[in-house]
DNA sequence: CGATATTGCTCAGTATGCTGACTATCAGTA
DNA sequence: TACTGATAGTCAGCATACTGAGCAATATCG
């Protein structure tokens, strides 16, 4: 019987479980206490001033479900600001906070350490491949899921 | 700036979120409601009989309080017994049953096609590769997550 | 203009996955 | 044998992720 632990899905599993692992010991390392979830949150609002909670949940292919907890914990701990939009009262403005800046420029070197810690075992070249094979599935499959990219 | 979107980090979570987003599709049409993780744990359960939690959790790298959930619903599906160990008191010995058998054979094909559809953006050897480059940069990576592959 | 569809967001419920703590048991050793 | 440490399992708590439902507001179209 094939080994249940060689199957592409298995491997997209432990690659992501050892990648979130190494991610949280680095920014803890650093002294923060944010998830990878929360930081591409703020990176992305930082960059997208003002969007709302759908446009960002598209541009980092989350579910708009989730969304809504990781916004609450960034807003509680300060790092971005939630309001009302003026033009649809329906949705919600986001905008970085000084604070959120603040921790976004210290946590991106913690950051940036991690890609190289998860890619350790692989030669430069190899993790270049690896990137373009991930990226090439990942937009054959985008819209298989509940939340996919939206540019 | 870098985009973020383009991380080592970030690719990992999208494959992850379109393999699991797949396996589902695919076992649920076939008619059952298994999700990865516990498809895993069966399949190893069968692959060895009697055998403990702790085992089964390295077997597969999941963490030890994760897999008492897991257990736990497989055990209410009818699909496997949990029962003590006699030589052993703290332990409880793992075993199939006949539906978690029949289960399992005819989940099979479902799973195997939903590896297949998670790397149709690549050719037949890009898939190879990017296994192989999986396979080597977790095997670096193992010990870094809190629940490591055991042999 | 008014009925209908769509959209932005939230919530309840379920399932991983982790940290840290705890109990019961076992193993090794003084 | 009593002490000490390690191990198997569970639990509470928190943070993703998803399904499906629902509410309020907006868009669209006859």
């Amino acid at each position: 019987m094939k080994d249940n632990n060689d199957m592409p899905g298995h491997l997209a599993r432990r690659f992501q479980q050892i990648a979130v692992a190494v991610f949280l010991a680095e920014v803890g390392e650093a002294g923060f206490d944010l998830t990878p979830v929360q930081y591409a949150a703020l990176a992305t609002i930082k960059a997208n001033p003002g969007l709302d909670q759908v446009t960002l949940a598209g541009l980092i292919a989350y579910d708009r479900t989730t969304i809504t907890g990781v916004i609450d914990r960034l807003v509680q701990k300060g790092l971005i600001e939630r309001r009302a939009s003026s033009r649809d009262r329906r949705a919600r403005e986001l905008e970085i906070t000084d604070e959120g800046r603040r921790a976004l420029r210290k946590i991106t070197p913690a950051v940036e350490s991690a890609q190289r810690i998860m890619l350790r075992g692989l030669s430069a070249k190899e993790g270049e491949e690896l990137m373009r094979l991930l990226r090439k599935a990942i937009a054959a499959g985008n819209e298989l899921s509940r939340a996919p990219l939206r540019e």
